[in-house]
DNA sequence: CCGTGATGTCAACAAGTGATTACATGGGAC
DNA sequence: GTCCCATGTAATCACTTGTTGACATCACGG
């Protein structure tokens, strides 16, 4: 893989706990994303840092401590400036523009990535179900309300649209199938707003076609 | 994990190559699913098919092989018994049945999955590349062409059906997210239909709400 | 200027991986 | 019955991984 992408070594400190430790969380966090945790290695991340790979005991104490704390730095989505969309329309621009090519160019992938491919034991499970379900949260919270449909129905469409999300992201980086692979938020938009109206603001179609 | 599942020693034969192969390959098959070919290892699977684990070179070379094999016998989506789904409601039927709960007991997840999680070196990445491609070529077939739209867009928004279906694999086996997790072709199917229809049969909204 | 703690380096370990080799054994051909 | 090859077994190799402890070196307060 292409080395030294972070540096510990930015300005003329040559001992900075605060500046190793942010590189070694920095690599991390990218490999992460883009790999997933098993084919994370401690020694990739440690020469993308410009570090010794000891100093991730010293700093995190471990791997998965290494990835707990990548997981807590990662970006809220729908949100990155801290406001919900609003609407059916804003809230397409918004995962149009987070979920389509050259979005998150300090990661080089999208950071949902980072919830998935990760080993199933332990509270790492519990982690990213919690992040899933928050971005669930944020898509009803970005819309009004359908009458006639009870919470669990409502859940159950916010997280269809987030499964839409999780696909593109998994389509476009893992498998970069063509054209979603370069699709931008200017062809993407327009079709999102399409399956996000219908997800979120159409009665079901319960009987034929 | 659960050793034993299947076994080679089912009839009376004690030396049976052909036998031995598939327990090996349904072995394989169900732990590249439901955990990747990372985390699959030769020793589970030949433990799960009550194998030698040198018999995996002997029958199919190297682990890569084993995949391949795998994921040559995997089953072509939406048409298991040969035949493609009509119309935007038979096709969200479909999708409907074979992504919620309970669907493929034979694999434990749904085989989509096996697609996803694979290292992106050489040619596993064009294999997988061309099963997604297929998979959304059959969602095309099962509908009728939209009029006035190109097939960029025709294959942006056939493609977008098949990352909404990624990401509820994703979300139903990997993380679990409720309601999502649980949900049956009863749930689904209404909502799905919603969904395919706008993304398959609407024109697209470019300008405002 | 020196000691003391923080910071970083080095070498090694144990565990687990896929791959490979030499050997044992069963069953059918003759 | 007796070869003989397909089939299966056991042991091992070379390698990578995460982890660890002992040691070196820098920074800074006294």
């Amino acid at each position: 893989m292409d080395e030294e992408t972070v540096s510990a070594e930015g300005a003329g400190q040559r001992r900075n706990s605060a500046a190793t430790r942010a590189a070694l969380l920095r690599a991390a966090h990218g490999r992460f994303i883009r790999l997933g945790y098993e084919r994370t290695t401690l020694r990739d991340v440690a020469g993308d840092a410009g570090v010794n790979i000891a100093l991730v005991k010293r700093y995190f104490g471990s791997k998965e401590g290494l990835f707990k704390a990548a997981l807590a730095a990662n970006p809220r989505f729908l949100d990155p400036d801290g406001h919900v969309p609003s609407g059916v329309a804003g809230l397409a621009d918004a995962l149009a523009s987070q979920f389509s090519a050259d979005a998150w160019p300090e990661f080089g992938e999208h950071p949902v990535l980072m919830l998935l491919r990760t080993p199933d034991e332990g509270d790492l499970g519990d982690l990213r179900r919690a992040a899933l379900q928050d971005f669930a949260r944020h898509v009803l919270a970005s819309v009004d309300p359908l009458p006639d449909v009870g919470t669990t129905e409502r859940e159950l469409r916010s997280q269809l649209v987030v499964a839409l999300g999780v696909g593109m992201a998994v389509l476009r980086s893992t498998v970069a199938v063509q054209p979603l692979g370069d699709a931008g938020p200017r062809e993407l938009a327009p079709l999102l707003r399409l399956a996000l109206r219908a997800l979120l603001e159409e009665p079901r179609i319960d009987a034929d076609t």
